[in-house]
Parts: structure tokens; C-alpha cells; sequence
DNA sequence: GCAACCTTGACACGCTAGTGGTAAGGTTCG
DNA sequence: CGAACCTTACCACTAGCGTGTCAAGGTTGC
């Protein structure tokens, strides 16, 4: 049975056992599980697990925002809604000099980095 | 000149001007400035603002949300890779019921909604 | 010139995300 | 059977979002 117990898979990832139940229930990453209710983490599952840290590091995002992703791209009427109303958002460039934000977004991306740089 | 200032705009679209600079500062409307710096609102921004408001309260989301897709909207980089991330972990259904991680979005949506309701 | 706006910046508060812990109980295996 | 796992369900903490409010100062219009 190839296939890893909830803390073996968070030796191997990275990952707190407690992070990786959290995980799942954000619907992120849903194991399969044993007769006995034991989460089992096959290699596509610890792969991903693996790249999701990597994405969350390289871009600043947060958990709930590859949630919000996801769901938008189960909720087509969500995803419709949301693009159309940024569409129309963009529309109006009237010079916006869109440093402002910009930089906003940069210091809280940022300052996750420096956490993260830290953290090594 | 048909624009409003802040505390019309706020008027007309249910905001309060507080937020209207917290929006603008989450680069989501952006208005153009008068001479001495005034925010001024033209019909398209007081329409957005509206249908922002709509957005929310319909599919329960945040502004945090609507910041961060147009952020992937913005950065092709970051679109794709939470794109293709989000594409391998669907294309593993191994017979995931969908119902937990499904109640849970919903408990929080109609915990949204029914705040909504009673602040009205 | 003064009242009524506008600006940015700060302090504060409640709520949620993200994270750790612990307790009570079932499972596996030597 | 006992140690070492696993489960769910709580309590608690930090940090950030969403808001209000206030202070200090510039702008506008009668």
C-alpha cells in the first residue's frame, strides 16, 4: 500500500499534521481514507502538498485565496460575476497611476518573504 | 463637472467614506483626483461601488477576494501557476464526496448572509 | 474669514485565518 | 495487552481584514 498516515506525510512536506487537516478542510486537499477513518496520502498528494507551499511563498498568497480560486472555479456563476465586474472595473483607466496600490501589495508580499527569510 | 466627493459618493452608494479609501487603497475603484487632491466619483465608479456591494452580499465573499482576483487578473505569472496547481488537484476525484469542505463553505456563506439580513 | 468640506495618519475594536496544543477515544502491531 | 499511532472536538494565541473615530492640517465658497 503505497501511501502515507497523516504524520509521515507531514514529515515529508513540510507541513504541521495539524495544517494538513486544516488543508483538507479548506476542500484543498481532500486523502482518501482507510477502513478505519486514517487519512492516506498517495505521491500525487505530498507532490501537491509540496508545490502549494512553493506557490503560497513565491506569489505572498494565502491559503484562502488558492480557496477563493478554487471555488471560483467550481462556481461558474461566481467566476462570471466577479470577471465581469473587474472588467468593467478596468475599463476606466482615466490614469490611475496604480503605484499606489502596487505598493501596498508589495509590502504585504514583502513583508512574508522577510517572515519567511526569517524562518530559515 | 458631474463627480461627487467622498461623503457623496458615500451617500449615493451605501458606503461609508472610511471604506471608500479602504477600497481604493485595495486598488479595487480607484477615483481621479481634483487639483488639491480630492477624490472625485464619476457615474461609473458610483455604479461599481454599487454593484460591489451586490457582488459581496450575493456570493458571500470578501473585498479581500475580489483584491485577490484582480491581482491574478493583473499577474499572468501568479494566474497561472494557481491555475495549473488548482488543475492537478481536480484532476484527482478519487472519490472525494465533496460534502465536508462543501458545508463548510456553505456554513460560512449563510453565516454572511445571515448577518446581512439582520443588519437590515 | 469662517464654516464645512477634504486630506493623511493613528489608535482601537471585533472577527476570521492560521497555527499550536490537549483531551477523550478508536486502531494497529509486535 | 500496551505503545504508538490515528480520529474529532475543543481552547487559545497572533496577525490581518473590515470598520469607526479622532486629530492636525489644507481647500472651497459665501
Amino acid at each position: 500500500m503505497e501511501a502515507l498516515t497523516i504524520n509521515e506525510a507531514a514529515e515529508t512536506t513540510g507541513w504541521s499534521p495539524r495544517m494538513l487537516r486544516y488543508i483538507e478542510r479548506a476542500g484543498l486537499i481532500v486523502p482518501r481514507r482507510s477502513d478505519a477513518g486514517y487519512r492516506l496520502y498517495g505521491a500525487g498528494e505530498l507532490q501537491r502538498l509540496r508545490t502549494l507551499r512553493e506557490l503560497l511563498a513565491r506569489f505572498g498568497i494565502a491559503l484562502s485565496d488558492v480557496g477563493f480560486a478554487r471555488r471560483m472555479r467550481e462556481d461558474g456563476e461566481l467566476e462570471e460575476a466577479v470577471g465581469s465586474w473587474l472588467k468593467a472595473a478596468a475599463a476606466r483607466p482615466e490614469e490611475v497611476p496604480a503605484s499606489d496600490w502596487l505598493r501596498w501589495e508589495q509590502d504585504k508580499h514583502n513583508k512574508l518573504l522577510n517572515e519567511l527569510m526569517e524562518a530559515a
